[in-house]
DNA sequence: ATTGTCCTATTGGCTAGGCCACTGAGCCGT
DNA sequence: ACGGCTCAGTGGCCTAGCCAATAGGACAAT
């Protein structure tokens, strides 16, 4: 196995709560099981894996830890909302609200995703990016706030950029994010505005042109800033 | 049910283990045991609690997810040197080494902190940043690579900036940084280079430039980029 | 019909006790 | 010195079992 010269292979060793835990997961996966859904009962579940309901339980706890199911007495494993765990969520929102902090690093993030973005969006990531722009018409012209076609947008931008480490990044202040959306897109005449700057955005990332992109980006994460700073008043 | 009165006590269940582990890591703190130091064997450690050798097992899983500590076969419990779990970092390093990604997140993050720093860095924040580019200064005339005083800088700016959840997302890829820090100043001449950035950085900083500094910051760490990239070919 | 109570099957929580595998240190023969 | 061996200590995992919580149905009271 990979006779490299640089690694001296450690040879670590794996717990086999770590390969049921795997296992499990990737179950999930197969199935393609949602939150709320239940994992079968641990007694069946252990000899269905060949281990023994300890070792089961030691796997449960990881994936409790982890934020993947949650155990309940006498009922059941049900899969947690949340696949991940947001920790970054969970310290923001003990220090009470603070919006400021979300625009910052939305702006931080963001403005350099629509930069990368420019520079290797596929043909795929393209028609993404459209049809959220289309979604977003469409929402807004039957009177809607576009809420939904607004993040589809964002989202599309951040596969665009194809930056792993970026990517998981926005999805950890995702929720954050969505609640200061919600907030902007009230604002009257907002919505078409939002819509135009996402136009802006898509034209530059089309265009390949990573300047323009960023500096469109920074522009529509400040004009959504407005409402929070607003609120402060 | 949920005839609420808004909050009737989800009345939250607690797991023996849960209890297991937060006394386990209380009694860490308590005799302020450091990374590398033992926990007793498991059957004494069972037996002190109260609780079976599984449930403590079960804890013990829980903190080694956590990162907390490392079990090792044969050898016994060991204290882990990082107290915090770095979740972002495993996952990159599971797809293997991705320094580019790194460097993007960084200049994203970096680029951002700069600017804000210059808008807000106190009298105090200043002073370390200072004072780490007199380390650095002081580590390269004694023939060192200025490894450390790198770190305070980039730190140091972080801190100027006081935007805590950026700050979060910093120290989140903070290890993976270091990585790449120790490369790029392992290079001739770099680090006389990479200390003149800083300093352009610091006076933009002390400035209260904010465009000025995050322009210094991107070209710094596009400069350190090129050892990564270097390394690939 | 609705409500409240009880029963019970099902499911997780936890324990006890045991055997196996690994590690490290000391012993011993070469 | 060196290399192999032994052995005590430690974690890994299992089996078997009982306890506790939950959900849902049966059934009585209203």
């Amino acid at each position: 196995m990979s006779e490299s010269a640089r690694f001296p292979r450690p040879l670590q060793r794996t717990r086999l709560y770590e390969q049921v835990a795997e296992q499990i997961t990737a179950w999930i996966a197969e199935n393609d099981l949602k939150s709320g859904d239940r994992l079968p009962p641990e007694r069946q579940l252990a000899t269905s894996l060949g281990v023994s309901r300890a070792t089961l339980s030691q796997a449960l706890v990881a994936l409790e830890v982890i934020g993947v199911v949650a155990v309940r007495h006498g009922d059941g494993t049900v899969l947690t909302d949340k696949p991940r765990v947001e920790r970054i969520t969970d310290a923001i929102r003990a220090h009470a609200e603070r919006i400021p902090d979300v625009i910052e690093a939305r702006d931080a993030l963001e403005t350099k995703l629509a930069a990368l973005a420019a520079q290797r969006r596929t043909q795929n990531d393209l028609d993404h990016i459209d049809a959220a722009l289309k979604a977003m018409d469409e929402d807004i012209a039957g009177g809607g706030r576009g809420v939904h076609g607004d993040e589809l947008f964002h989202r599309a931008v951040t596969q665009a950029a194809h930056s792993p480490l970026l990517e998981q990044m926005m999805s950890e202040i995702s929720e954050l994010i969505r609640e200061t959306r919600i907030e902007s897109l009230s604002q009257p005449d907002r919505p078409r505005t939002s819509l135009a700057g996402h136009q802006k955005i898509a034209d530059a990332i089309a265009d390949g042109d990573a300047e323009r992109a960023a500096a469109a980006m920074h522009g529509h994460v400040m004009l959504v800033s407005d409402v929070a700073l607003l609120r402060d008043e």
